[in-house]
DNA sequence: TCGCCAAGACTTTTT
DNA sequence: GTCTTGGCGA
């Protein structure tokens, strides 16, 4: 008889679906089947050890490894998950935060601020604080305060050795107070409030890790401190813990994320039970090889010896462009290649890259080619200001106090509200020692009999207006469903011609408002905390369709898609490229000089290198345009490491110069022919340049200069960049400048 | 108060 | 080269 929960697993994952009580450690190589193994053992302790789906918690990292993880299990068990504690870090201890608010300086329906709310709180702080903001960047202290609450601090346990360290701790306690006063919490906050609430309460913390038979966690290796502790403390009375990771795929260092915590659990459970999963399910052994290469220089973690029943496969294939935009050719022509072989679809293939900057270039080149792809990442939606503006509305509805948003949106669209009226309201409100929306609502209600309207003089009038409007919603809000309130604030504010102007940047604002909307649509039911607390927690990783799941379309071809590969860990594809394999990006400059933060480099290559299943391209660039100038960089110390017998070093194509007229003919490969050739640019027709690089030249005005770069444009001018000894870079028209060549 | 323009900063990865 | 910020004029 088969069994259908433990068919098909290999030795080594049978071993851990089916372990007994305690405490599990399965060591997870790329491909090698953790979802499966994770999914398999929940279904498997539900259905077979008839452990109610009410005691367990399994975490995720992202919301849509944990929908994964529930539509399979769904699909696995006959009973019921109704009950289970299963999703990300951030969803439990939000759940968890507001059942116990009351041990908390905050009321149940906090709303959680994303990053640019956090980064606008930290400005507001330094400035509350009158602290020099160009020396101590928000972006920076608000980084060191996110790498604090990581490590379980709170202002008062900081420990203060520069000035620096002062002053991040008193923004950090400046922080807090505006935070608690907006009844907001951070992303941060989410797990540190938790993890700290059961330290504190043992009675909280007991009645939750009684509860919890058993807890389950995915990409362990990401765990930081706070995340490890709050485990602990949920795994303190049955402790049954099941965890799967692998040290080679943490890529969250800078998030606080902390791999060592795969030996810690090693120590704090020394009778658990290790299990290595080496088998791989997903790539060639010629990638399975080189990623090893690659990753086994790395210290301080267990050796594995990934191994597949797939075969060699072909070879790696690295690739020297001249410059980032022929490096982009390069993959748009090998794709077209592919597809007018018919020998794959758009959606087989991947583009991965270090930084987001990169995808650009990579963008434009697959417009002009006509091949669709899609971008994951970069904050293409919820970043975008109307979609920003529409779900600070919301949560000014769902809590007043919320001031980062009703700055936001009070003057918008443009209503009269200045700098002036600002601040006048925050003084009324300081005054009253309540928050500027009460205030707000206040006049709304009661017009000129509010206590607050002689106060705050002329513009009280409109303040009340808006107020107004807030009070109307707010009473709405139960009454009508989300969606007509949604309609209604866009009404009532005018928002729709404020923001579609009926240019095509305009009809794309107003449809990034409908998507916004659409989503609403899920949370009929549910409601308006819900749908906001989504909002918060719902990451870039969640747009990718689960594996197997194509978007239903369209184009029955699919798409490329492009990524970094920070968001490439957990998918796979059929051919991968990955693009800027040069020193300074990858590994990028900024972990040059701490050897933690190269491995880190190491392991994020690892990662890409390990989505590949039949083809990887590595590519680089000899110089890239950065900002006027062209950086020149060597090849990625990572390209070395891969022996010459699993990768094939193919020839750079030949383009001399970056030439404007180029520019329009390099996208022009054939489409429609049956084998799109790769364009080579040739610089024999091209008129010569008067100047080149590397002469010395003086300037009547500069002086004496360096030629860095020339160009002629399609009318024959020629524009030259050159670095003078005097005032530095300058572009300047040759036919102007009149430059005396020296050299 | 608001919109326009110029100068300046800017590129690491994201729950 | 692009996005944000700040200053200035209407």
């Amino acid at each position: 008889m088969t069994d259908p929960l433990l068919d098909s697993l290999n030795p080594r994952q049978h071993q851990a679906v089916t372990a007994g009580d305690g405490q599990i450690l399965v060591l997870a190589g790329p491909g090698s089947g953790k979802t499966r193994v994770l999914t398999r053992r929940l279904a498997y302790l539900i259905e077979r050890k008839n452990i109610p789906a009410y005691d367990i918690i399994a975490v995720t990292f992202t919301n849509k490894a944990a929908r994964e993880m529930e539509n399979r299990v769904v699909n696995m068990v006959q009973r019921s998950l109704e009950g289970i504690w299963l999703g990300t870090f951030h969803a439990m201890c939000a759940r968890l935060l507001r059942r116990e608010a009351n041990y908390l300086p905050y009321k149940s329906n906090f709303v959680i601020f994303d990053a640019d709310d956090q980064e606008a709180l930290v400005k507001r702080a330094i400035r509350d604080l009158k602290i020099d903001e160009k020396t101590h960047r928000p972006a920076g202290v608000h980084a060191a305060i996110s790498a604090a609450k990581n490590d379980l601090l709170l202002p008062a346990d900081m420990p203060i050795r520069t000035y620096r360290d002062e002053v991040v701790a008193r923004v950090y306690t400046r922080y807090q107070e505006l935070l608690q006063t907006n009844n907001a919490v951070d992303f941060d906050d989410l797990l540190l409030l938790a993890a700290r609430l059961l330290q504190e309460h043992p009675g909280v913390a007991e009645k939750y890790a009684r509860r919890f038979q058993h807890v389950l966690v995915d990409e362990f290796q990401d765990t930081n401190l706070a995340q490890y502790e709050l485990l602990k403390q949920l795994s303190s009375y049955h402790r049954n813990i099941f965890v799967v990771g692998d040290e080679d795929q943490s890529i969250y260092r800078w998030r606080g994320a902390d791999y060592r915590n795969m030996q810690r659990f090693e120590k704090d459970f020394p009778q658990c039970e290790k299990i290595l999963l080496e088998q791989n399910y997903r790539s060639t052994q010629n990638v399975l090889d080189a990623a090893r290469q690659v990753i086994d220089r790395n210290r301080n973690r267990t050796p594995k010896h990934l191994f597949t029943e797939k075969g060699a496969g072909s070879k790696l294939i690295q690739f020297t462009a001249v410059d980032e935009v022929a490096e982009a050719s390069f993959v748009v022509d090998t794709i077209q290649q592919y597809l007018a072989s018919r020998r794959a679809v758009a959606s087989d293939f991947a583009v991965m890259y270090r930084t987001n900057a990169q995808s650009r270039i990579i963008e434009e080149a697959f417009i002009h080619a006509r091949i669709p792809y899609r971008l994951i990442g970069a904050q293409r939606f919820y970043g975008r200001r109307e979609v920003k503006d529409m779900i600070a509305f919301l949560r000014l509805v769902e809590n007043p106090a919320d001031e980062v948003s009703l700055l936001r949106v009070i003057a918008v669209p443009p209503r009269g509200i200045g700098e002036k009226t600002i601040s006048g309201l925050q003084a009324a409100a300081f005054r009253a020692g309540i928050s500027a929306g009460e205030v707000l609502l206040d006049l709304g209600r009661k017009g000129p009999d509010s206590a607050y309207w002689a106060e705050i003089g002329r513009s009280a009038a409109l303040l009340a207006d808006f107020g107004s409007l807030l009070d109307q919603w707010q009473s709405l809000r139960d009454q009508i469903s989300l969606i007509s309130l949604f309609d209604r604030i866009i009404a009532d504010v005018g928002y729709e011609p404020y923001i579609n102007d009926m240019s095509e940047e305009g009809n794309d604002r107003w449809e990034n408002v409908q998507e916004l909307r659409r989503l609403a649509y899920d949370f009929q039911e549910k409601g308006l905390t819900e749908f906001l607390q989504n909002l918060a927690l719902v990451s870039d990783q969640d747009t990718i369709p689960a594996n197997g799941i194509e978007e239903p379309q369209d184009r029955s071809q699919g798409a490329v898609t492009l990524l970094t590969l920070h968001a490439a860990k957990g998918l796979e594809f059929n051919q991968v490229f990955i693009i800027g394999l040069d020193e300074g990006l990858l590994p990028h400059s900024r972990s040059r000089d701490d050897p933690e933060e190269m491995a880190e480099e190491r392991r994020l290559f690892y990662v890409g290198m390990t989505r590949a299943k039949n083809q990887l391209y590595l590519l680089r660039a000899e110089r890239r345009s950065s900002f006027g100038s062209w950086d020149y960089s060597e090849p990625s110390r990572f390209l070395q490491d891969i022996s010459d017998d699993l990768m094939l070093v193919q020839g750079k194509r030949s383009v001399s110069r970056r030439d404007s007229r180029l520019d329009d003919m390099r996208w022009v490969t054939t489409g429609v022919s049956s084998t799109p050739r790769t364009v080579y640019k040739t610089t024999a027709a091209l008129p010569e340049s008067k100047y080149k690089p590397g002469m010395r030249v003086r300037s009547a005005s500069f002086g004496e200069g360096l030629i860095l770069e020339s160009k002629i444009d399609s009318d024959g001018e020629e524009t030259v960049d050159v670095h003078f000894e005097s005032v530095g870079f300058k572009r300047l028209l040759a036919s102007l400048a009149n430059l005396e060549i020296l050299s």
